[in-house]
DNA sequence: CGCCGAACCGGAACCGGTTCCACTGTCGGG
DNA sequence: CCCGACAGTGGAACCGGTTCCGGTTCGGCG
């Protein structure tokens, strides 16, 4: 494996020019550029990594702090970081925490003891509060995406106004009993987590309107475990003409559990959910769109800023997305 | 940041003593270990990994390539792969190569120039058989999951018997006109693809009882493609009695399909999936049944001993794991 | 024609660990 | 009692880049 040495020395110039030469600093005539980066592909060069964080003390590398991968969320996320780290010539350092509560801890302290990157984002549900002071004092660029956050900067839907969205919808079909399906947190939250934000606007709205909201009813938040939740809740004899889920997922569950109960949707019963996953076109369920491999794109961006010229003091400002409604089959006006 | 040499002067040992005693490496002292690890502790200590790296040539990184992980296989192997390595005091360097042909392949290119890991592992779908070989000339272990791979090792699901378990299946309920639904993949592949496996599979069952096999159709591999080629397939006059779809993906579609145009479930027609994603058991889909992660846990381990003890010629076995049918209620006896 | 500065380049000092090798002291065996 | 083996340790040479600093060279200007 040839060395800085071996190119310099087949070019006849010095490990100082040829580093030059082929990191693009100037300081190098156009001419000796060439032929260095020409000899250095003619033996097959690849700088070491290792020596050139040694030397800079940079890693070039991003490390994502997220709960399972496996969940299309996470993942959806992950892919626009990837994509955009790729885009700048960075490395994507994947800390998968797992399902919280199972070890996922002691990853984040062997994150602590080990990790060695230039920036950091970290997922919804990764951490508490108290863990992400602990990496805002880690002296390199942090933020969040999916959910505000006070520490760090923050990228996520704007939860706040997607609940108004959803049950104006409804409301406007004609609907007037309106129940909202919230999904579970599997994790103590930082503030008001997204679930609560979203199940508030959906009871500002209701009250905006001079309607009675019902109680809010909690469920898992996986497919399976919102659908057993689901068969029961359907089956009560007060089912009301909408229902206004958290999560795409809770929605789906939701309409199995109708469609098996021999509930019809959207004559009997509309559903409306959260996120637009890919199967949400599919089943024609009305929802509201966000886009988190933009948000990881984003905060990828965010990061690159903030490495080139850091502010001077750390920035928690937050950026929020606008929902957007999607209309489909799901809803329409009650019989 | 307190470097070696600083813990080594305030334990009142050299440098290569406070290395031997944090690392681990015997011709220490019970006595002086201890007294070291406490005064790196108490300073705060931590190894710098560029510089390791340099001494030692080695990452304790493995890296992943893998298409878009926003879908739920590929996250699943990657949860396995990221829980086993760090299990293992490994980090993960992600490669998303996203969707194929769109940039995937100039990626894959930055990542032989600027990747260095100790190990890689490849998801199906990754890569062509040429960018395989070039791998395999990157003197690192390698392997392959989800496809058995000629070039490499690896790790997969033994698709030649998926076909043959629901097939059998259907065919014990009675069935005798039973279509398979393939899925396209959406890149050349090394050899005969997973789902030209399970097609073939499906195409010898039949066989082997007797019956004519449908001829197969295809078609995209998203839930959402899946569902508008369904709903015309289910049209035609000729609708079978069960369909065995290849991935759990398309048997959803299917089952949409047929409740949007009125086709019972299983009633009117019996459907099987292959992979048994978590919807699957929302949908009371009969599926056979796979754990990606556990894959991805297990290159792991492989890569490890490779790691160990390295074998002198590359390994190129294959792995495969026995598919596990999970019957639901979208089988049941012709009407 | 002499002087000055910019452009280019080389030498050498890092970056922060690991590891080979030589050295000391201690202990068991002959 | 002496010698060899061996455990424990320190010195120093790496690993492979980057970058500071100082030295040439050369063109332009007074």
């Amino acid at each position: 494996m040839p060395r800085l040495d071996d190119v310099a020395r087949a070019a006849g110039v010095s490990k100082a020019t040829a580093s030059r030469a082929l990191s693009g600093a100037d300081g190098v005539s156009a001419a000796t550029r060439e032929r260095v980066q020409r000899t250095a592909e003619e033996l097959g060069f690849r700088v070491s990594g290792a020596a050139r964080r040694l030397a800079t003390g940079l890693t070039r590398t991003i490390g994502v702090l997220t709960p399972s991968v496996d969940r299309w969320y996470f993942g959806s996320v992950l892919h626009g970081v990837a994509d955009a780290a790729d885009a700048h010539e960075h490395d994507v350092l994947l800390y998968d925490l797992g399902v919280l509560g199972k070890g996922g801890h002691e990853r984040f302290e062997r994150f602590l003891r080990r990790g060695e990157v230039d920036g950091l984002v970290t997922i919804t549900w990764s951490l508490g509060d108290r863990d992400l002071q602990r990496l805002a004092e880690l002296r390199v660029p942090v933020a969040t995406v999916g959910e505000p956050a006070e520490r760090t900067r923050s990228f996520s839907l704007d939860d706040d106004t997607t609940g108004v969205l959803v049950t104006e919808h409804l409301l406007g079909l004609g609907h007037r009993d309106v129940l909202h399906v919230s999904s579970a947190t599997e994790v103590q939250p930082f503030a008001a987590s997204s679930s609560d934000r979203r199940a508030t606007s959906y009871e500002r709205t209701m009250a905006a309107h001079g309607l009675a909201a019902r109680p809010i009813v909690t469920v898992p938040t996986t497919l399976v475990g919102a659908h057993a939740a689901a068969m029961a809740l359907l089956e009560r004899p007060d089912r009301p003409t909408a229902i206004v889920a958290g999560t795409d997922e809770v929605a789906l569950g939701i309409l199995v559990a109708a469609q098996q109960l021999g509930i019809r949707v959207p004559g009997d019963l509309s559903v409306t959910g959260v996120d637009d996953i890919p199967s949400a076109a599919a089943f024609g369920l009305t929802t509201v769109r966000q886009d988190p491999a933009q948000h990881g794109r984003d905060v990828v961006a965010w990061i690159m800023r903030e490495l080139a010229s850091p502010s001077e003091r750390p920035d928690t400002s937050r950026t929020t997305y606008a929902p957007e409604l999607v209309v489909r089959a799901s809803t329409a006006p009650p019989r």
